[in-house]
DNA sequence: GATTTATGAATGAAGG
DNA sequence: CCTTCATTCATAAATC
C-alpha cells in the first residue's frame, strides 16, 4: 500500500512534471500516469475497506449494547459536529441529498432534457422518498443544471493563449472538442462514493470498492 | 453543501472523455480530463470524509468501553489513514495578482458596475497579459466583489450606535464569520450510518488534486 | 504551525 | 431559457 506520505511527495514532485501533451491539433492535455492511476486506486481501495470496517465494527458495538442509538448519541454527536459546524440547523434553501442527486443526474443524463411539467411531479414524487424536496427544487435543478452544463461546453474552448508571459508552465487548458463522446469505460461501477453514501445512509455496511481491475488497467 | 454529491452528476456526464492517445514516441497513454481528476477527486474525499468520521467516532466508543476485540487493528492504523488522509488534500484555486488586482478594482470602482459578457471578455484579454486568469475568473471576481461591498454597506449601519444616527438597524448581523452560532446541542442520536452519511453529503472535503499547475479555467 | 480571515468558486433560486 | 443575486463552502493568505 501506497504510503500517504509517499504518495503526496510524490504527488507535489510531480507536478511540475506532469506533462502537457500536444496531441494534433487538439489542445494540450493533461495526462495521469498509469503509476499514478494505480496509486488513486490503492488509495480510493484503501478507504473503501476502511469504511467497511468501522462500519461493520459499529454494527456490532450497537448490536451487543443497544446504545448506540441513545446513549453514545451526545457523545459522538460532539466531535462529529465541531467539524461540520453548521448544518441541518439552519439550511433555508433545499440541498438535495445524495440519493436524490444521484437520481436527478441519471435522469439528466438519459433524459430528454426536456423537464416537462408531468416528469416534475412525477421525480418530485420519486424524490420525496428521499428527502424534502418540491417540484420547484426539481425544476430549479434542471435548469441550472442545464444552463451550467451547457456553458461549460462552450467555455471550455475559451483558453488564454496570450503570449509573451508565463515563463515557464503553459497554463495549458483542457480541450473540449469531443465533448460528446461517451466511451463510459473509466468509471463503469456506479459511482461509488455515492452509493457509498446510500448504503451508509441505510445501515448498509456493504461499501463498493474500488475494483482493481476495472479502474485501473483498462487500457 | 452539496458539494460531496456533486461529484456525482459530473461524473456521469463528463466521465466518458477518456482518451487514449498516442504521444510522440510513446506508447498509449491515459488521459484525463479536468472532469474525470475532479471526480476522481470527489470520489476520495467522500470516503476520506466517512473514514474520517467514522474514526473518530470509533475511538470515541473504544475509549469508552474498549473493545479489543473488535478494534480495527491494522486497518485503522494504515500509513494512509494515520497520515490523515485529509491532509495529502489540496486543491488550488486562482489567485489574483498585485496588478491584476489593481486593474480591476480600478475597473470596478468606476465601473458601470455591470460586468456584461463583452467586458468581461475584454477584461480577461488584458489581465491575461499579466497572469494567468480566465474569464470565469473575471465573472466570479465582480460577482463576489459586488456581493460582498454590498453586504459590507449593509453591516455598518450596527457599529455605529453611539450617536443619534437616524436609522438605528435591528441588530444586525454582525460579521459574517460569526454569525455562525454553534448549534452544538442538538442531541441527534442519528446512528453512525446516518451520521457519516449526513456529512458525506454535508462536506467536501479536500483531495488529493492531480493537477496542481493550472486553475481549471471553464468560462 | 495552528487559527483566523479573506476570498475564489459552487449552486439554489428569482427575474426577465 | 438565460442572467443575476444571495448564500455557503473550501482554501490561500494572514495572523498569532
Amino acid at each position: 500500500m501506497v504510503n500517504a506520505m509517499e504518495w503526496q511527495k510524490q504527488q507535489q514532485q510531480n507536478q511540475n512534471q506532469q506533462r502537457n501533451l500536444i496531441v494534433g491539433e487538439m489542445n494540450y492535455v493533461k495526462v495521469m500516469t498509469d503509476e499514478q492511476l494505480e496509486t488513486l486506486r490503492k488509495q480510493i481501495a484503501v478507504y473503501a475497506t476502511i469504511c467497511e470496517k468501522l462500519i461493520e465494527m459499529h454494527k456490532t458495538l450497537s448490536a451487543q449494547q443497544d446504545l448506540a442509538g441513545v446513549r453514545l448519541g451526545s457523545m459522538y454527536c460532539d466531535p462529529l459536529m465541531a467539524s461540520s459546524a453548521h448544518k441541518i440547523t439552519s439550511r433555508q434553501r433545499w440541498t438535495p441529498t445524495p440519493v436524490q442527486l444521484q437520481i436527478l443526474e441519471r435522469m439528466f443524463d438519459q433524459g430528454t432534457g426536456t423537464p416537462s411539467k408531468e416528469k416534475i411531479k412525477e421525480i418530485t414524487a420519486e424524490l420525496s422518498q428521499h428527502g424534502q424536496i418540491s417540484e420547484t427544487n426539481v425544476y430549479n435543478w434542471f435548469q441550472n443544471r442545464r444552463a451550467r452544463s451547457k456553458r461549460k461546453q462552450q467555455n471550455v474552448a475559451a483558453s488564454n493563449n496570450t503570449n509573451a508571459n508565463t515563463e515557464s508552465e503553459v497554463e495549458t487548458e483542457v480541450d473540449s472538442k469531443d465533448k460528446q463522446s461517451k466511451p463510459e469505460e473509466f468509471q463503469s461501477q456506479e459511482s461509488l462514493a455515492n452509493v457509498a453514501a446510500q448504503n451508509v445512509r441505510l445501515h448498509n455496511p456493504d461499501l463498493p470498492y474500488l475494483n482493481p481491475e476495472s479502474n485501473k488497467s483498462d487500457s
